[in-house]
DNA sequence: CTGTTAGCGCATTCAG
DNA sequence: CTGAATGCGCTAACAG
């Protein structure tokens, strides 16, 4: 811990603290060029540095905000949190990132020492399983965004993919293409998943629009350690679907652990469209086709939204902000 | 903010703070049960939660810490910071993570922004570029890991791959395939980073261990958005090398990039082993042969050292703590 | 077993 | 233009 306070600064440069204080603060206004001399001197040769936690417990504010992420492992996430960081950054804010790793619990967890830290707000993709705590910091109005995930009945600004739009690309894509037997895998569908449940949604609905059958058995939402039976079964069918939406990254490396397997060729044998980008997508054999989320542009709306809500006190909150995405294609359809 | 404090707290369950702040603090040993029963209903119902801030400002320390990664691009660095968390959790400890992105003034920032917040000690993936500064933490005993990289002249504890082993695991891997001629390339060597350094060192020692020429023109250090070219030149020569060690993913992902363009088969062609795995390594056509780091025990120990110096003091510092990599033989040699 | 007291390091009136 | 005084919310002796 440093040990030097501004009371020594003071006395160093023969003025009082709160002289000091208004220096640290550039309020110079009414200072002489004098004592601002020997107060910069003072600083640098004690070697000053303020102390943030004095000044958040006197301020009320402590300058920094909370991200917690439902699962961190996926590419989607990370890039978020970067253009949170980088867009709150330029606004003089800090950024503490935590995992809740699809965890409830440790969402809570997270959530109770962001704001024992102070945390002036934050940003959350919310595993939606802690409903009583979410609706208690909107009745404190704590400032708060959600991102990626809808929570139903909760009044908290929320920005995310048109998820069904992403879907739509893929199915449009692909039978553009001449595909017409289209499967879809995807993680859990079991805790109602925002970006899942629309994901699978907006695939049935593109399935019906070209009045094409939505099959049971070519589509599913299972856990990552079960895809592979999953893949197996669904491909062990005499007339297996001759084209697949990858749900997300994760699932799409699923996917390809099972076509390796498998052998089966990508495309000839199996068409691949994922969403979600994956940091190898140009560089696989053959280049993966995708559809990308435009996850600066959504960190940053989100980094956007919480900074007034704590700048200006919340309002208008509630509202839903939909991100469009972008169909990528290569070589894998 | 949370607006409740602890005064209120006692005023309602009819005691003195002091007596909330021991209920708290789970010294009950001389609390009457009933005591305890009032101050438990008084926090229940008025929903207090304890300010951090206030805490640490008393007790002059945060339990937080600090890890601030060179370039948070690699998967290295992601591994090695979950690591961490994983294990300062485990001790009561919170980390916040930045990313100086290869630039030793965002470097700088960051280290004083995290120790004006007054966290306990600080984990760095070391720019380099800041001597005076890690010296002069030094000399205040402030608490200081350095990860992955080795900063000549400043008594620091440092963990860190035995690089030389790795590029040692790569060549004879190769040599035992019988490739004979190994070229290696990896990011800038300019600023003479230590694994950079290393690993081209270890490349050429173990060529002279098996009497194997040194070629200038198959090997160099060279900056991500230069390596294309330099991959071009190397391959245009009449006798390229037949295989090819990566320094690190991203330079992985650049040749295989070049390969790709330039319609190189692997290992046919070209044989390629990968020094840092990648999250495809696997699932690649064909799955890439790769030297892993032990990333989660790097993380573990960098932790272990740095809280035994934030709770026992500074001392023993300046050691290298070294850890073996481990060669995983795929497809692509 | 519980209350009193005294700061932690800083920002902020309000005088002077 | 500068200084004295006050308190943010909490902990830690030390009394009682």
């Amino acid at each position: 811990m440093k040990r030097v306070t501004m009371a020594e600064v003071a006395a160093m440069a023969n003025v009082s603290k709160s002289t000091v204080s208004q220096y640290i603060n550039n309020r110079f206004e009414y200072m002489s060029e004098e004592t601002k001399l020997r107060i910069e001197n003072a600083i640098e040769t004690l070697q000053y540095r303020p102390n943030y936690v004095a000044k958040s417990l006197k301020q009320k504010q402590t300058s920094t905000i909370g991200v917690i992420v439902a699962n961190i492992l996926h590419t989607f996430s990370t890039q978020v949190i970067r253009s949170i960081e980088d867009f709150c950054r330029e606004s003089g804010f800090h950024v503490i990132v935590c995992n809740a790793d699809d965890n409830p619990e440790a969402e809570k967890n997270y959530i109770d020492m962001l704001r024992a830290k102070q945390v002036d707000g934050l940003i959350v993709f919310p595993t939606g399983g802690n409903m009583e705590l979410y609706e208690s910091m909107v009745e404190e109005k704590y400032p708060l965004v959600f991102v990626d995930r809808i929570v139903k009945d909760v009044r908290v600004d929320t920005v995310l993919l048109d998820n069904e739009r992403a879907s739509e690309l893929a199915v449009d894509h692909l039978i553009s293409k001449g595909y017409r037997r289209i499967g879809m895998i995807t993680t859990s569908l079991h805790r109602n998943i925002t970006p899942r449940m629309e994901r699978i949604n907006g695939f049935k609905k593109s399935l019906n629009k070209h009045s094409l059958p939505v099959r049971e058995s070519d589509y599913a939402g299972v856990e990552i350690s079960d895809m592979k039976q999953t893949l197996q079964r669904m491909f062990a069918q005499s007339d297996p679907p001759e084209a697949l939406i990858a749900g997300n990254d994760l699932t799409m490396m699923e996917i390809l652990k099972f076509a390796k397997a498998a052998n089966l060729a990508i495309p000839d044998q199996l068409a691949l469209v994922g969403i979600d980008d994956v940091s190898f997508s140009e560089i696989y054999d053959p280049p993966l086709t995708t559809v990308r989320q435009p996850a600066f542009e959504i960190g940053k709306r989100a980094g956007e939204l919480l900074l007034r809500q704590v700048k200006e006190g919340r309002q208008d909150e509630g509202r839903v902000y939909r991100f469009t995405p972008e169909l990528i294609i290569r070589s894998s359809t």
